[in-house]
DNA sequence: GCCACCGGTGGC
DNA sequence: GCCACCGGTGGC
């Protein structure tokens, strides 16, 4: 049939929404490093599909954004149900749930994403067990790294990318294209490539 | 006012 | 523990 016309070679390997529904992402010094499932479909003619990797520390490793055809962004199955049955043409489209995808990529470095506080310490120190908490304590050092980090010197020109304005903070990303990804897997033993 | 990013939580 | 979802908010 038709290809979608923003179907582009990715010389750099951006994790651009339409360019590979398989990806790895790496880190690497100022890359990151992640593998992305490899059974994402591809998004729909004249839809966008957006991988934002936030910033070291976060509470999650990434956010899948879809962009319809008119623009609109969407952040879940939720919305994207919501949109397309107010939009019936695009199923009649052929598009369908089935074509979505907010899996997002898993990071390699494990402790790239904020670990979920332990159940709730005691709200005040004193009372409770003031160190039986590393997590808290993890918690808290990294809140600190994130409030000294520098403002990142450049974003990659990849998974969290410019839309269109001025990024606000964030790591420095790049999503290696496939070649980069062959070596670093080598390189990086240790690195569970992910079989089917 | 818009929107990109982050945090948090409920459900599994 | 992981995932999906969505509210909050700061920067523009």
């Amino acid at each position: 049939m038709h290809r979608p016309k923003n179907e582009v070679e990715n010389p750099t390997g951006l994790t651009l929404p339409s360019y590979k529904h398989s990806k790895d992402i790496s880190q690497d010094g100022d890359r990151i490093w992640a593998i992305d499932k490899p059974n994402i479909s591809k998004p729909p003619e004249g839809w966008e599909r957006l991988t934002r990797i936030r910033s070291e520390g976060s509470s999650k490793f990434a956010d899948i954004y879809y962009v319809a055809p008119s623009g609109k962004r969407l952040r879940s199955m939720v919305e994207i149900n919501n949109y397309l049955l107010e939009h019936p043409e695009y199923m009649s489209d052929g598009v369908d749930l089935s074509k979505f995808s907010f899996q997002i990529p898993k990071p390699l470095q494990e402790n790239y994403v904020r670990k979920r506080p332990a159940k709730l310490a005691s709200p005040h120190e004193g009372s409770g067990p003031e160190q039986g908490h590393p997590l808290a304590w993890a918690n808290q050092e990294l809140r600190n790294r994130r409030l000294e980090l520098p403002a990142p010197p450049c974003i990659g020109p990849g998974v969290s990318d410019p839309l269109s304005r001025p990024v606000k903070k964030q790591a420095t990303h790049k999503v290696l294209s496939e070649k980069e990804q062959e070596s670093k897997k080598i390189i990086n033993s240790e690195v569970k490539t992910e079989v089917p």
